[in-house]
DNA sequence: CTCGGGATGTATCGGCTCGATACATCGATG
DNA sequence: CATCGATGTATCGAGCCGATACATCCCGAG
């Protein structure tokens, strides 16, 4: 209950009202446009979760003008509040296992463009070795192996085994061009080569 | 309740089962080695799921000498029934949505080897067209966006987009070889050009 | 003109799954 | 012999998803 542990919800619906006031079924679609590759969000947790984040004043709703409304429901636009705002920018500092882990480090780097320069590298080498640390523990078990494995099991293993390295070099280049970026923000053209 | 829907534990227990023997800890470690790259078992799925297939008499407890046991407890071995072998055989039959849903085709894939070719054929196309599905609706979402999303973004799509197009790459060689495979099941050196 | 289907829109429920945690045994190492 | 890490079984709270229900609006076919 004391949030924000596996809250991916929470940051994704926080960082995308920072932008502009949406409603519930917009907001979904902004979401899943954005992350669809990754993960897809559903109503059973994204209504829950702006309860709660009203609930927690962390959110407001936002409506003009109600007297439009005839019969049925209207659309409940929600903005948000100072203290979602702080909330944000609280979220967006943490760089913490909750950053990088599988689910939650696509929704991080999404709003990498509200971050800070020194949060965004250790996010990202925390991705990382959090990737290392899983091709050393299945390759170790591969080599531990000892009975031969069938064509299609060691297919897999390959085929997992390079898509996680082809994501730890796409990291590194990242990680190469913050480096770059933070050692040197203001480079001029007065030397053309070393 | 009705069972098999959403349950990808019971084929990969039953699955691993089969081989041989096993209690809870090291189905776990074996699963994560098979497994680890695309997801990870708890104890929290999979000790529930465990007593449920006892109940439903797919597997069995098999304790050749329980005297051996002194204070505490022992390990817990199980093995398939027939009636669990029967129901695993249909689990690898089914070649539908639940088959090739992200956190159910690895594992399903993993149990190729005891599945028909043409239920491989049909699971591997399957995922195919739902990874192509996929990239059509984030590409026309992306194409629909009119603001300009900044540079994160947009590098979270490219390698969104370059990793799912790469799966699809892989699958349709898979594809291609088991329609190699299931054409000319036995082929001489008789022809050695077209 | 009207009827129906599809997009828009809010909302909930059951059930699966995970992370954390608790507890107990065993072998090795200091 | 003590303690530490691996082995081993088990549960709980809470988050999250898929399916579903229900209502409105708009647009094109008949």
């Amino acid at each position: 209950m004391a949030g924000g542990q596996g809250r991916v919800l929470e940051l994704a619906v926080l960082g995308s009202l920072h932008e502009t006031p949406l409603h519930g079924y917009e907001l979904r679609k902004r979401l899943n446009a954005l992350l669809g590759m990754f993960r897809a969000f559903s109503y059973g947790s994204l209504y829950p979760c702006l309860r709660s984040l009203l609930e927690q004043g962390l959110i407001a709703e936002d409506q003009p003008a109600p007297t439009t409304i005839v019969g049925g429901r209207s659309k409940i636009v929600y903005k948000l509040t100072a203290e979602g705002k702080e909330r944000l920018q609280d979220l967006l500092t943490q760089a913490g296992p909750s950053a990088w882990e599988d689910e939650s480090f696509g929704v991080h780097f999404a709003f990498f463009r509200h971050t800070e320069a020194e949060v965004r590298l250790r996010i990202l080498e925390g991705r990382r070795s959090r990737l290392e640390e899983r091709l050393d523990s299945v390759r170790t078990a591969l080599a531990r192996t000892r009975e031969r494995l069938d064509s299609y099991t060691l297919e897999l293993q390959r085929h997992g085994l390079e898509s996680v390295e082809r994501e730890v070099r796409w990291l590194n280049e990242l990680i190469a061009t913050e480096r770059r970026a933070s050692q040197e923000p203001v480079r001029d053209t007065t030397s053309t080569d070393e």
